[in-house]
DNA sequence: TTGTTTTAAGAACAAGTGTACGATATAAAA
DNA sequence: TTTTATATCGTACACTTGTTCTTAAAACAA
């Protein structure tokens, strides 16, 4: 007889997996859905897995074993925490050959905050940046670039002044205004030779 | 004659197993790591992985098939998203049995982060928030608990009010001070019984 | 009804994979 | 030198696991 609705099985399937796969770190055999999900017959499930496959909700490697994957199971990134940023201070400037070996700490993120992008972290020293919404002790996701387009958030070095400082960047007639995230903090005006770029903030983590 | 150095096959099938993981995105089985690190048995393979797995090195489950692991990539867990909040609207409370089924989305992160606390996470609408460093787009990572303790950032209903707002948690003589976390605002004092807490504030995370 | 498609069942087969056994080799210690 | 411990090699075996085949029940349409 037809068991319940028609892809109620599929849905079981797939969160079947990704529960067996958050216990047991690796992803389940084609037995071990057919238990999970009780049913008792292997092609049962082999035939929901061509499925999804063909669905796109799953990955799989055909001759390997236990190589079933869900897609945003994929994409954590092992991030480099270079040191320690400062108001007055400058950013520790590394090659990025040497960034895995050099780091002090790492962090695992998912590709869904770092967006894929090659990026290193730094955390924040003291409160000089709060009017960027950023406070003493938050992670600041870092991807190195010279250059910045109009509203990126960037770190920013002012030679004369010899601070960083991290703001949004805007280039206006040969001129830069950094703005500062809060709206009520009024904007820096610089010239542009007065600044100069250390890279461009993907993303901000504060644990409390 | 004996190879190289000592450990010197056990850190290259250390790394081999990173690589290999990072890349197929599941770990390998004895003879991909005896191809991959020009191994010409797979004993030594074995013998390796028990030198290995006696000194913590690596994790693996007998008779299942590829399933070693590295330590350090046990520890990402999944948050469910439950939806947005936002100034003058309440937090969708939902039962925790039913977050993984009920979550709209979800993220994919680091035990660092959650420092394995169970947490779901609420995307932050409108800048209303923005003095407790919280911006519009922002996501919070909120742990379910009815009470909180001094200092602790808190999602707090007033009721009265009927506003939802983040601060810091003080409880003074029967009352009770909710201080921003920009130093720069100003605090709001108001009665036990006119807020009801609807989490604890474990992290915000801002991607730009 | 009849036919078609989808889902399920059970079993058998083929291939992937972990493990054990025996042997050799090098280096350090006795 | 003889031990002892560790590293390497080759191979065979047994178990795990993916795949295929046949049969059949249920849902849907004509």
């Amino acid at each position: 007889m037809r068991k319940p609705g028609v892809n109620q099985t599929r849905r079981k399937i797939i969160n079947f997996i990704r529960e067996y796969y958050d216990e047991k770190g690796y992803a389940p055999a084609v037995r071990d859905i057919m238990k999970g999900c009780e049913l008792s017959s292997t092609a049962v499930v082999q035939h929901h897995l061509k499925v999804l496959e063909s669905e796109h909700q799953i990955e799989r490697d055909s001759k390997v074993f236990r190589s079933i994957q869900l897609p945003d199971r994929k994409s954590t990134i092992r991030v480099p925490v270079l040191g320690t940023i400062a108001a007055g201070s400058p950013i520790p400037v590394l090659a990025s050959d040497t960034w895995h070996t050099e780091a002090v700490d790492t962090l695992e993120l998912s590709g869904e905050i770092t967006r894929g992008k090659d990026v290193f972290a730094l955390r924040v020293s003291g409160q000089s940046m709060i009017d960027a919404l950023i406070d003493d002790g938050d992670i600041v996701l870092l991807e190195p670039v010279k250059r910045a387009d109009n509203g990126d958030m960037v770190a920013a070095w002012l030679i004369k002044e010899e601070e960083v400082t991290l703001k949004r960047f805007f280039k206006e007639d040969g001129k830069v205004r950094l703005q500062p995230a809060n709206t009520q903090m009024k904007p820096i005006y610089t010239d542009s030779s007065n600044i100069s770029i250390q890279g461009r903030v993907v993303a901000v983590i504060r644990t409390l």
